[in-house]
DNA sequence: CGCGATAATGCCTTATCGGCATGAGCCGAT
DNA sequence: ATCGGCTCATGCCGATAAGGCATTATCGCG
């Protein structure tokens, strides 16, 4: 038996096996190659040889893949068209600058993009990132590699990683914590102008409803404001004309700086999540691949700032 | 400017480049193949010209990659392992049957096994599929490559598909249903002794706590017995000795079956769900990919009975 | 039954691949 | 400085595998 390793491929007989796989002929795959019919045949009768196995099962009118070969064939072909694709890029600009089309929801992107690209950059100088905003919720809308979403976690035959759960908690202006100071979490709420963020395909309010009946508050929570953004309603809680609930990591940077307080102790995870999403076809670029592996370590660890 | 299509793609030359790239050393390289080191310097230079940028930056004493080469060597390599796997396991066993080994929790194996290796194997009668549950008490499998696993949402590195989102309800027995018609959901669970299952790193009784706690039920959660798995406690309620959280979709034959009903409409989400998890790399590997493509598509349209 | 498909095969040509020997830089030790 | 040892590049040549042409075998179809 003949084991395989590198000093021994017989690629030239396995381009003919794509091929013919491709064609289901071996004149046509001849064709395809701009060889003569003899040539694939032997190329292919040499492969069974060294495989012991046929490749494909001579029909008289038809050409059908053998077991073997239906499990050879996935591989070879996604294998040169990986490198076929490789080769054209490396023709076309040298492989000097891969470029990672990204995407990033408006709050995510305000907040941690630019530490984010920053320190990718430094560690990888020679991919450059095109990177993108798009609406707080739903799917990637046009043309990209990578998008990082916030919902809940769903099925689909995307690949999607999950960054961080989205753990919230009140937040507002310090004056605004200074004014209600040793007030309890059910007073202070109805004491104050609700800041909501709209989601796509929820009411509006859901988060603080969730919240106040996780916590047992008989607060009535369908009031206030509703933004489009995190990041604004924020904003709008830093001015102290309200109290929104706010992710702690993503706005970890604004409470450490004192523009906004998170008076109280409980937090709530609320089942929606900062997810990166990509396509599994997409894996198998080392670009991709290696970003993804970069943003699941480096969340890790923690959200960056 | 060339551009590569399958009829000339520079095999031999891109082997050369991989080994080359791999020693970063023409003379290295050219041993590892066994072949001389003229042979190497050929082929690379030849690629080189070919693709009209330089591959390697020649230094007195070291190699390096070029951003050319560094952009190309991943895809090379990755591709070339792949074939020669694939390669390897036809000589083994002609590809004949390959074999997925595939780890399952345990309520999930005894309620969802049989059917969906059934339906797998009459979509895919080629792939085999060894299967084994992570029994309590059993080993734990390292070599595997998918599993299944009830858990939140987690990050890291490995692939992580939901297949569907636990979603629980209270279940008992019919009898236990009937003794306790027309009561309130609190006074039944009041009412009745509960059936947890453990979770491991969380408190027992935690998820009738937050199902309780979500509905503002004023009952104490932290009595009843506790068990290993999802699936005992529902046989113990199914037996009429107390009332556990079902998950519907899990135990949707049991309750079509009526050896178990939910009396009431209140359904929680509590933040676990199933999901299929398997390696990154994993996924280059056509059968492994089909398999989670299938699984998605498949749960996607509803959990199998 | 012959015609038109297909793939397999014998024979021959070719050019790709690879070996050997050598050349050209570069480094470091004597 | 010089020489030996190391690297990769190159000229020349031979082996061989890759491929072309023509033919054969097999089957389906009109």
């Amino acid at each position: 038996m003949v084991t395989f390793d590198r000093r021994w491929l017989p690629l030239n007989a396995l381009r003919a096996f794509d091929a013919v796989g491709r064609h289901l002929s071996f004149t046509a795959a001849a064709h395809a190659l701009g060889v003569s019919q003899s040539a694939v045949s032997r190329h292919v009768i040499g492969l069974e040889e060294l495989l012991g196995h046929a490749l494909f099962e001579r029909r008289p009118q038809s050409l059908v893949l053998t077991k073997a070969g239906g499990a050879l064939l996935p591989t070879v072909r996604g294998s040169f068209d990986r490198i076929e694709h490789a080769l054209n890029d490396v023709v076309r600009d040298g492989g000097g600058l891969r470029t990672l089309r990204l995407q990033l929801p408006p709050s995510f992107a305000q907040k941690l993009a630019l530490p984010i690209l920053q320190a990718f950059r430094k560690d990888f100088p020679d991919i450059f990132i095109d990177f993108s905003s798009l609406g707080i919720t739903g799917a990637p809308r046009t043309e990209t590699d990578v998008a990082v979403i916030y919902d809940r976690p769903r099925t689909g035959e995307a690949v999607s990683d999950l960054l961080w759960m989205s753990r919230v908690t009140p937040g507002c202006s310090p004056a605004l914590a200074a004014a209600h100071q040793g007030k309890t979490l059910e007073r202070f709420i109805a004491d104050n102008e609700l800041l909501h963020v709209k989601l796509e395909g929820e009411p509006p309010g859901i988060i603080w409803q969730a919240f106040s009946r996780h916590f047992g508050l008989g607060v009535r929570t369908s009031r206030g404001l509703a933004f489009d953004t995190a990041a604004l309603a924020a904003q709008y809680a830093a001015s102290g004309e309200g109290v929104a609930l706010l992710d702690r990591d993503l706005f970890a940077t604004d409470i450490a700086a004192g523009t906004l307080v998170t008076p109280f102790a409980e937090t709530f995870e609320d089942g929606y999540g900062y997810f990166l999403h990509l396509s599994a076809d997409d894996l198998a670029d080392p670009v991709i691949a290696v970003f993804r592996g970069w943003m699941i370590r480096n969340f890790a660890r923690g959200v960056p700032s």
